[in-house]
DNA sequence: ATCGCTATATAAAACGTTTTAAATTGAAAT
DNA sequence: ATTTCAATTTAAAACGTTTTATATAGCGAT
């Protein structure tokens, strides 16, 4: 049986209230008694109990993240670094996977709250008109929460993310200056968040330099390998400079096509991604990307975050964290 | 602030001994009286508070899942199915990432029980002489364990994994069945489990052909991407008909040496993987590998554990699971 | 002796549930 | 009218902690 503090107190010949003082290091139980204590803690290997110590002290040290999607790398880094990051203060992670469904997401805060966390990071869904009355919930028990990545409309709370527009801006100014003119872009639907931003950094690169892009050279399609191929189907007909993409799948897809054709990738065509997976500098032609920097992501929302639970006054603001251009074997 | 039974069950008009019991669902306890008590809690959005249930009721609905390293997306996969599989059945699951660190791994396994977990699922680290204790610690607290994936030896709980020795057996047939004679593997340490029985199959498909391989093929390395590109150079020398490694890392590794020496694959030689890692398919040279039937291993170790924390009677096994072989372009 | 301190220890209440044994009600059977 | 029984409700204890207000002991100063 799991050894509890009473039976501690009881084997120091102490009473509970002094086990717990002393198991607590606090200042007001003799020195020859707290060791008492702890030695036989440490003997019986004494583990305290969560439940009755969240219970009475209405904090839980745990805090709750959402992600859309774990088999997307990019997600297991988020996972692996806010695991990191929360340990470090002491705190332990409740992790739930939305599958990008709100209504999963919302299950999972149900769990959370039950759970007595102290405060949520929110990987949003990308569904059309999510049910958010989980949140406002959340607003009304004062559990305080963040986005990390993206954001839904119509909220005050603080978002982390990567400027995604100036990493956009970074690898196409770059493949401007080394002289290319017509850089094809593969991106989701331009009313995702995701996509406009890094579009915006497009067109910011191009405005900059003084050259112009055409419309069709802006390709909207699904971001995932397999329309990532097809769309590099269809701009190989055109023959550009450069193509670009707003994550590596799409990147991984267009490098396919260019392969089946015969086409050399950098010496025919550029190819760009953005993400930075982890494997994609092992591709056989390791992707020129933008990497999201991840373990400042994960920091700086948890920064946020608790300085929330900690009441801190709350700054409704959205964090723009830099990305950093990793030019590989795809590009020049 | 957050609403409690006792709340809701003043706001109907009961005791809150009802109110629980109506909450329950128990028989014993008036059709209208149920009624008017949940509206009520629906109406204000009760959450019963998971400590205060997990402590009365000495149970937490909650399992621990400890993986080595959430970045390999193998052990991603079966986060996610794990996920899935621990809803399904109204548990709740507990992550911890050790790092290959016996220490971390306790370290989890503490905060598991002090969550009071029902059972843990361990991916054993593949440090030297590890630090076990916990595991003795949680036989005589009397929580149910399983290995998933790999052992640790000494221990007779049971093990569920995938059959690694007739995966890498039947990719080897298949190869020598298709002509080929000289075949390379690329493997770690052949101490540990995982490319012992992978060797095993290797050398099974060879004896099976009647044929006989030369101890020079086997390349013992540290089973990462850089490696099998270095193990790669060497192998060329030999000109062998395949290379085949025991993970996909590996294997990139393998592809992007003979890209780089404009070896063609399959065409002069063919390159096998193991994991079926989800990218592997995307790849320029999509790879001919052995899956690991991921959800199967979860579903089953699930099954098994659940069984052991319903007190059934224990079978101390090892249960394998059946690869599939996924021939690509990267073979023949 | 008494008082006033300080240092240390403790009893008891509290947290939000579940469960058990007992209480209450009402109707049917005598 | 009383008894019996079933259906329903409830009070109270319990789970393992933390915390607070109070108790106790020891000691130096009066």
């Amino acid at each position: 049986m799991r050894i509890t503090l009473k039976e501690i107190a009881r084997l120091a010949d102490v009473s509970v209230a002094t086990a717990s003082l002393a198991m607590n290091n606090r200042p007001t139980v003799n020195a020859e008694t707290r060791k008492k204590v702890l030695e036989i803690a440490r003997k019986y290997n004494y583990n305290p109990n969560h439940s009755a110590r969240s219970l009475i002290m209405g904090k839980s040290n745990c805090i709750g993240l959402i992600i859309t999607d774990i088999s997307n790398p990019f997600f297991s880094m988020l996972v692996d670094e806010f695991n990191k990051e929360v340990e470090k203060i002491g705190y332990s992670m409740l992790l739930g996977i939305s599958g990008d469904k709100a209504t999963t997401e919302q299950k999972y805060v149900e769990m959370f709250v039950s759970k007595n966390v102290e405060g949520v990071i929110i990987v949003p869904t990308i569904e059309k008109n999510p049910d958010l009355s989980h949140l406002y919930s959340l607003k009304s028990l004062d559990i305080p929460f963040v986005f990390c990545t993206s954001a839904y409309n119509g909220f005050n709370e603080p978002c982390i993310m990567t400027d995604l527009r100036e990493g956009e801006y970074q690898i196409v100014k770059h493949l401007i200056e080394h002289g290319m003119k017509k850089i094809h872009i593969i991106t989701g639907n331009r009313e995702l968040l995701l996509s406009r931003l890094r579009l915006e950094g497009y067109f910011k690169a191009y405005e900059e330099a003084g050259l112009s892009y055409r419309s069709e050279w802006i390709i909207e399609t699904v971001p995932d390998f397999d329309h990532g191929y097809n769309a590099a189907l269809k701009c190989i007909e055109d023959k550009p400079d450069a193509i670009v993409t707003i994550n590596d799948y799409l990147a991984m897809g267009v490098l396919k096509a260019l392969k089946d054709n015969q086409i050399r990738v950098p010496k025919d065509i550029s190819v760009a991604g953005y993400d930075d997976l982890l494997f994609v500098s092992l591709l056989e032609t390791p992707l020129s990307t933008i990497r999201q920097p991840v373990a400042d992501i994960c920091k700086k929302t948890l920064e946020v975050l608790m300085s929330r639970i900690n009441g801190d006054e709350k700054p409704e603001e959205i964090f723009y964290l830099e990305p950093v251009m990793k030019i590989r074997d795809s590009t020049i």
